[in-house]
DNA sequence: GCTTTACTATTGACTACGCAAACAATCGTA
DNA sequence: TACGATTGTTTGCGTAGTCAATAGTAAAGC
């Protein structure tokens, strides 16, 4: 029997398949309650936080798509939904006419707070029923670091 | 501005999104290599991968789609691509007429092995570069715990 | 001033799934 | 032994996303 080579038990294939399992236990179960209860995808939920939080509730669709990890097309299709449904609407930059900025409407302020209101509350209590907030901390630092940086020198935000 | 509400840090928050960000991160970079060198997904590979290790090279359809997340129509049509390549062949139970089984064939074999070199050195260094042993260990456990149990009951099993 | 290079956004074609429905086979129970 | 409930698999349809190609705009070299 020749194939032992392949059973392999090294760090590396043990922490990336607890990857793929944790990222598809956890997204599978709150997604699906996020579509349900709101009929956001995740990644439309991320992007709506990210609207939110940005001046003026807008931002450049290359930004909002390095900031989710889409591709400019995938952008393209989520915010045409979230256009659709009346979420954000499209604005043109004054000194830049290649960009199209994503402006959040006042319906999509309010779907984000609806939606945040019970995806947080499932998610912190999906997460805090199996890990203490130390390990929280912990996996989160892990997990940023192969995550790559895009903040990668939060020296004064020590929680 | 009342929507600070949304700006938050909670610790649930940055674990997930990193979890998000890590995921995505570390499974773009290695299926896109897996698919480019050997024409495989990494849930292909994942696929493959049990079969290898299965008595007899073969699973029941359900087993696998269990092991590996998928649903069993995923499965389905997993499979049958595979089958198209020629690397599994489907066999029937004699005990039971519902089930299906998948078996790897040597082209199969051959197939896992020629992936496997290229593809385990590629996740070791894309992990191993920005973890150490200790933190890759931290790392799966914690995980793992959020990855559901289906080894749960190691009773004689305790690592 | 042009021309080349780089960036932003969109579209078409495709893929990898998921869900729900369908169907066959098996099991449990009476 | 008959019958409802469960299990294993497949299929139709829908969706979120990718890549490659396209086009318009901006910046840089000369």
């Amino acid at each position: 029997m020749p194939s032992q080579v392949l059973i392999e038990q090294s760090l590396g294939a043990q922490a990336f398949v607890a990857l793929l399992r944790a990222h598809a236990t956890v997204t599978r179960e709150l997604s699906a309650r996020l579509d349900a209860e709101h009929g956001l995808t995740i990644s439309d939920f991320e992007v709506l936080l990210r609207l939110v939080a940005a001046p003026e509730r807008r931002m450049r669709r290359v930004d909002l798509a390095q900031e989710v990890l889409l591709t400019a097309s995938g952008i393209t299709r989520l915010l045409d939904g979230l256009e659709r449904a009346g979420f954000v609407e499209r604005d043109s930059c004054p000194t830049d006419r290649r960009v199209v900025y994503a402006v959040l409407t006042d319906d999509g302020l309010a779907k984000v707070r609806e939606a945040a209101a019970t995806h947080f509350a499932q998610r912190d209590e999906l997460l805090g029923t199996r890990l203490d907030d130390g390990e929280l901390i912990e996996l989160a630092s892990l997990l940023g670091r192969l995550g790559g940086r895009d903040d990668a020198a939060p020296c004064d935000a020590t929680a």
